[in-house]
RNA sequence: GGGGGAGUGCCCGAGUGGUUAAAGGGGACUGGCUGUAAACCAGUUGGCUCUGCCUACACAGGUUCGAAUCCUGUCUCCCCCA
């Protein structure tokens, strides 16, 4: 592969140490003993983070492996963080089923900005380098055949997410065969030492030795985090599958949306979130509470977390409807309920039917019988339209 | 350029002329239960002026008493050969 190899030797019985806490909730660090003879060299290393920013927002999901950058600062290393505005516009293939289209660059940027802004919730800025690819991978294209001659189509094609969609004859876009290779080139690029990632980004962080192979570079070393299962427990927290945790929820959604993690997933979540082990003794109640107000306070501030606590009794403990719920206009006089919850709810009508027949909705916390379906106006006037248990409405009179 | 295959409800996926708004699963929603919005159990899941009516199985036509199911054209996608 290269030529540049380190001279192996034993590493210090502190840069063990400090290499076994830095792996401690890693899958893999590859290649196997490697980061403590980086670590033994007693100078800052450069730790890689490559995002793309193709969704507008972060998720808890994202910020397992800035929880593991952020470990690497605290011990004194420079961490390097890749925006992928290039790379963005290409798609990672990784552990994707089907292909993603390609974005444009005004969204990249915006995605790119959020993305930042909610980064350094958890990373310190001071030690932070920030990069954008695009500052290199925009370039001549005999300089991307350059990229390209060394690398072979079967080592490309080895990686198991191809394989899996060849086999069910699905497609898989040259642009997407290539991607490897400019992240690959990012290392190269800014000469990291340790590159970090998911579990679903093995493959193109070992390319990324590949490619500094090429290019006469030090080979980095790679980390794995394992994949941070969605608020169902079982699939890979994201957007799309809609069981994410965004850093940007409100406060009181995020503390609700912890409380509803599958009590089995609790213990990972402790580790890869907060990097510690869930406390004994606490039953998963509590210990679901003491994750939710520790994630509102870190992305919302230590004020956050006792209305956002006290929102979840007020709601799911007690049963009672929030303290301030918005206001909506009843229509014309005799008011028609379907369309009143189907307006106020944003369901269809025939849905509000439904759920009127299966007792979901309440007035002033009593549930409305299925007849009539007509009211006047001034019965309802002042009072808490509640579909199902979370969805409130004062009703007021129409302007 | 040639050959083959596929397009079904939020998603996956049965169905190949007749009680079909379309099996099954997932998801979602509602109710019960509960320490939680966990788990578990039950129900619902095209629309509407709702004991009925309307619109639906890529799109447009056609055959038929009757089509998601047959025919023609269009579009989109996949695989293979060159």
């Amino acid at each position: 592969m290269s030529n540049v190899t380190e001279e192996p030797r034993e590493p210090g019985p502190d840069a063990v140490a400090s290499a076994a806490t830095l792996t401690r909730t890693a899958v893999e660090a590859l290649p196997e003993g490697r980061l403590a003879l980086q670590l033994d060299q007693g100078r800052p290393l450069r730790i890689k983070l490559g995002i793309d920013p193709t969704a507008p927002d972060i998720h808890l999901g994202h910020t397992v492996v800035l929880n593991k950058l952020r470990e690497f600062q605290e011990s004194g290393h420079q961490v390097v963080l890749i925006i992928g505005d290039y790379t963005a516009r290409v798609g990672d293939p990784s552990g994707r089923s089907d292909q993603r289209p390609m974005l444009d660059p005004a969204a990249i940027d915006a995605n790119a900005e959020t993305f930042m802004a909610q980064a350094f919730k958890v990373l310190d800025r001071e030690k932070t380098e920030v990069r954008y690819n695009s500052e290199w991978l925009k370039m001549e294209s005999d300089q991307l055949f350059s990229l390209m001659a060394r690398p072979t189509v079967a080592r490309l094609l080895e990686r198991d997410d191809f394989q899996k969609r060849m086999a069910a004859e699905e497609p898989v876009s040259l642009l997407e065969l290539v991607y490897p290779l400019l992240q690959g080139y990012d290392s190269v690029a800014i000469d990291a030492d340790v590159e970090i990632g998911g579990t679903d980004q093995k493959f193109n962080l070992l390319f990324g030795r590949d490619m500094q192979a090429a290019f006469g570079k030090p080979l980095q070393s790679i980390m794995t985090l394992p994949i941070l299962p969605g608020t169902d427990g079982v699939k890979k927290m994201s957007k799309s599958t809609g069981n994410y945790i965004g850093v940007t929820d409100p406060p009181e959604e995020m503390f609700g949306k912890v409380m509803r993690v599958p009590d089995a997933n609790l213990e990972q979540y402790w580790q890869l979130l907060l990097s510690e082990d869930l406390p004994s003794g606490a039953g998963p109640n509590e210990a679901k509470r003491e994750l939710g107000r520790r994630l509102v306070e870190r992305f919302h501030g230590p004020e956050a977390v006792p209305g956002a606590e006290e929102h979840f009794n007020r709601l799911f403990v007690r049963h009672e409807a929030p303290e301030d719920m918005e206001d909506f206009n009843l229509g014309e006089d005799p008011v028609h309920l379907p369309e009143l919850v189907a307006d106020a709810f944003g369901v269809s009508r025939s849905e509000a039917r439904r759920t009127l027949k299966q007792g979901g909705i309440r007035l002033d916390g009593e549930p409305l019988p299925p007849e009539p379906l007509d009211y006047p106006a001034k019965e309802l006037e002042g009072k808490v339209l509640q579909y199902g248990k979370r969805q409130f409405f004062r009703l007021v009179k129409g302007a």
